[in-house]
RNA sequence: GGGCGCGUAGCUCAGUUGGUUAGAGCACUACGUUGACAUCGUAGGGGUCACAAGUUCGAAUCUUGUCGCGCCCA
């Protein structure tokens, strides 16, 4: 047996068991084992490039827990980790540490700064969560940039691309003009703020009363098509059918009927200007409205408009010119001010409102979104809603309630999927555009046996350079991410492989994807979207949605309150068990709130069940028993005692109903199971139970053995009930239990370590006989408390009194455990309770317990 | 505005198909150093389960409505 050091100390068991996990690749998955026993988990990689976040503890911790406990019950896990770096986020970062702008600069600068800048954030991301314990396959780590990402990536966009369901196209497209580069629907914010809403009257073509329309974009007066009006209009009979004169602009405009417009706000009048919002879009095309674009890529009034022109008529070109001219250059919200000036001098600005709006801003830069006509790579996503939905039901989801916001969110898109990003660290798309005579602009595509491409470096089959022009364009960040599942199973389809397909085909679908709930929309969207794309096949059969980490007041932690906590600064604290242990006592989908209680509360399980261990083990050094499992022990006749029959069947149930809640991925609801029984029955009372039949000189008898073996098995089996949540203080238990003279060092968090439900006993055995046992002793500890002496206060006599008549044959064996654990001389059984002597009442109310004390002058 | 979740002890939370007297930890009170643990133990006080109505022999649990908080989507 090895020596049990007094203290567990939390630093050196991290690294000890970071060494030796790392050393015998304890967490690798075995090809070899059949693919029945798989469970493989579809890690998130996270964004490098953001910042180290106690979200990051939380959720992955949530993940490590289920992944252990079913790695431990037999399952062959494929437990992989990525990480994400690269696209838009990561530039960003690029930007601020470096202080450039990516659109200023060279692509190949820029890369090069990307690549120098991302390691060591990539490091503290490998530390992080190599700190908090995931039991991960490192030997599988990738990144979403690296030669064999981007070939699947790549492959991932021919697939699509070869089905007809990605395509270039040019159309109106959201626009963020701070980053300069399209974006997708997902990275879309709504924000909330003041804004005006401004009366401006359009003169009617053949004179009449002006139509009055109601606008929060002034600015895009120019870019007025067709003025709009409700059917039911009052004016409407009057205006349509007529042309209005769009002021400062002169440009003549119909009228048209639209019953979209929402005849209650402004003066149920409104313009349609290319593009204010999605609801243009749809008039425009409704109504094949002209195209008139007005804002640049950069979000400002162009210098120059096509005005004058048979498309874009005006009535007085000097007065469009001029009006062009004073706002020429400023951005949206400049040139609202100046042409508001403009109006309001000239006497058209008739009223002005203040509003309660709602902004689409882009979520990296909070920019306000523009919607400007480029050429982008788009996924079709629109008209695939119901069978997405159809997917997202054949996925389990964990709580099942988060798959409404997967529906909500489906339901309410409004845009195909934009995947070309005007950036340049990304996985580049694939595509060159041909200018070879007689064929310009065809689409050239690499073969799978070319990738990964450069376009901007590389030419396709039997061009030469002068012939192409490469895509400059790279990948939505997200494109690359949602193949997170193929990244690690190498493949998308029989066609596009860079593995072997067969293991593919083993490993996907895969068993969970675990992340938090705000990634929905993107990264489970995007996921499901590829593996119905490219095989009409769910990408996981579980998805597991955590919860986020709360400050300890239950608001939101932000950089903004100041209430952000340092997750290395925790672990350093805590230790990285006591740390795990507060994230496994909350369930999946709950935000929940860091609480110095629960942390409080991992500290002393942690002490306590070092302390146990160490009371079993003290006893069981130097003795020469050879346990095997309670059942057979028990069998062999080893465990003979009542009462380890009875604590062996009540933490035989415990296993059970741990490894229920644990198979409905409840794990804290395990975690619960298994801390009642460890501390009310084993540690309270059974402990107490069993010490004096711990304490003999010489050979143990039979008595004793019993309690030598019982307290090897409870111990070595609530080591592993705690092991998916406390995997350090477990693993080094575990070892010292273990002693020195194994030839087979292996780790508690091995596959197949779970105690088997076939070794355990009868889960009722004796449980009428201790319970009863322990409603004795709980008595005897209430009149003790009462009269304020010690538990170990000697007691002449113990009397049980009332009660049915199978007391007597209950507690018939365990007398002299009933002595021993109470310090009383004799055990007594009466009708009634003797008088003048301190009783108490069961806990179950069934009898009495009387207590005679010897008088304190006798004790000794 | 639509949807989802949550309101249980001073605090953080359990309470899984409706079923004795609603639980745990922390905090509080009193006591006890007992051969693993004072990072401990024992005993105790503390709740109209947000509110209201309904279904039922029986409701924290089911239904409806109201109020409050949070989130998602408009």
């Amino acid at each position: 047996m090895k020596e049990f050091p007094n203290k567990y100390k939390p630093a050196q068991a991290e690294s000890e068991c970071l060494d030796r996990w790392a050393k015998d690749e304890a967490f690798k998955w075995d090809p070899t084992a059949p693919a029945d026993s798989d469970y493989v988990i579809d890690t998130p990689p996270p964004t490098v490039s953001g910042a180290l976040h106690i979200g990051h503890i939380y959720s992955y911790t949530q993940a490590d827990i289920l992944a252990r406990y079913f790695r431990m019950s037999g399952r062959n896990v494929l437990y992989p980790i990525g990480w994400d770096d690269n696209g838009l986020p990561t530039e960003r970062l690029v930007e601020k540490v470096k202080k450039v702008r990516g659109g200023t600069m060279a692509r190949e600068e820029f890369v090069a700064l990307c690549r120098e800048v991302i390691p060591p954030y990539e490091q503290q991301f490998r530390d992080l969560f190599g700190r908090i314990g995931l039991s991960v396959d490192w030997s599988r780590e990738y990144q979403t940039i690296s030669d064999e990402s981007r070939t699947i990536s790549q492959m991932s966009f021919l697939d699509l691309h070869e089905k007809g369901l990605l395509e270039r196209r040019l159309e109106p497209t959201l626009w963020d003009p701070a980053d300069r580069t399209a974006i997708a629907q997902a990275e879309v914010e709504e924000i909330e703020r003041e804004g005006k809403l401004n009366q401006i009257p359009f003169q009617i073509e053949g004179g009449g009363e002006p139509a009055v329309i109601a606008t929060t974009r002034p600015e895009l007066i120019g870019g007025c098509g067709a003025l709009m009006i409700h059917p039911e209009h009052p004016r409407a009979k009057e205006l349509v059918g007529k042309r209005a004169i769009s002021p400062l602009y002169n440009v003549p405009v119909p009228i048209i009927a639209d019953e979209a417009v929402d005849p209650e706000k402004g003066t149920g009048i409104v313009m349609c200007c290319t593009f204010g919002d999605v609801q243009d879009i749809n008039w425009f095309r409704a109504h094949r409205l002209p195209l008139r674009v007005v804002i640049d890529r950069a979000g400002k009034m162009k210098e120059t408009l096509e005005i004058g022109s048979d498309d874009w008529p005006t009535l007085d070109l000097a007065r469009a010119q001029s009006t062009i001219e004073a706002l020429a250059g400023l951005k949206a919200e400049k040139a609202k001010a100046q042409i508001l000036e403009i109006l309001k001098d000239e006497g058209l600005l008739l009223k002005q409102d203040t509003t309660h709006q709602v902004v689409p801003v882009a979520e990296r830069s909070g920019a306000p979104l523009e919607i400007i006509v480029t050429p982008q790579w788009f996924i079709k996503t629109l008209e695939y809603k119901d069978q997405i939905l159809e997917k997202g039901r054949e996925i389990t989801w964990r709580p099942e309630y988060m798959r409404q916001r997967f529906e909500s969110w489906v339901e309410g898109l409004k845009w195909d999927w934009s995947i070309s990003r005007q950036r340049h660290f990304g996985v580049p798309l694939p595509v060159w555009y041909s200018k070879r005579a007689g064929e310009e602009g065809r689409i050239i595509v690499p073969g799978a046996d070319e990738l990964p491409v450069d376009p901007t470096t590389d030419l396709p089959k039997g061009y030469e350079a002068h012939e192409v022009e490469g895509e400059r364009d790279v990948m939505d960040t997200w494109a690359t991410s949602s193949v997170s599942p193929q990244l690690n199973t190498r493949a998308i389809s029989e066609t596009y492989a860079v593995g072997d397909y067969e293991t593919h085909k083993r490993l996907f679908p895969m068993a969970l994807r675990p992340q938090a709930h705000e990634i929905i929309r993107t990264w489970a969207f995007y996921t499901i979207v590829k593996a119905l794309h490219h095989e009409r096949a769910i990408p996981w059969k579980n998805i597991a949605i955590s919860g986020w980490c709360l400050a300890s007041d239950g608001s939101k932690m932000s950089k903004s309150k100041g209430n952000v906590i340092d997750p290395i600064k925790l672990l350093d604290e805590h230790g990285s068990d006591v740390v795990r242990y507060w994230t496994g006592t909350s369930r999946l989908g709950h935000d929940t709130a860091l609480s110095p209680n629960t942390l409080g509360q991992g500290k002393r399980l942690v002490n306590k069940l070092w302390n146990a261990v160490k009371l079993a083990h003290m006893s069981l050094s130097g003795t020469s028993i050879t346990p095997t499992s309670a059942r057979a022990d028990l069998e062999a006749g080893h465990i003979v005692h009542p009462l380890d029959k009875w604590l062996l069947g009540r933490l035989s149930e415990t296993v059970k109903r741990a490894s229920e809640a644990f198979e409905d991925y409840e794990y804290a609801q395990a975690l619960r199971v298994a801390e009642d029984f460890f501390w009310r029955t084993y540690c309270d009372n059974y402990l107490e139970m069993v010490k004096h039949r711990t304490r003999f000189e010489g050979e143990p008898d039979a008595g004793e053995r019993s309690a030598l073996y019982t307290l090897h098995h409870a111990s070595v089996t609530l080591i592993r009930l705690f092991a998916p949540f406390t995997p350090y203080v477990t693993d080094v238990l575990n070892d010292i239990m273990l002693g020195n003279d194994t030839t087979d060092p292996r780790t508690v968090h091995a596959r197949g370590e779970w105690p088997r439900q076939d070794d355990q006993i009868d889960p009722d055995a004796l449980r009428a006989r201790g319970d009863t046992f322990v409603a004795i002793l709980a008595a005897a500890r209430k009149v003790k408390s009462e009269l304020q002496v010690s538990m170990r206060a000697e007691v002449e006599s113990l009397t049980i009194s009332g009660g049915e008549g199978d007391i007597e044959t209950l507690i018939g064996e365990t007398v002299e455990d009933i002595k021993a654990v109470t310090n009383a001389r004799q055990i007594l059984r009466a009708e009634h309770a003797p008088d003048g002597a301190p009783s108490a009442l069961s806990p179950d109310e069934r009898f009495t317990v009387t207590l005679t004390m010897v008088p304190a002058a006798e004790e000794g």
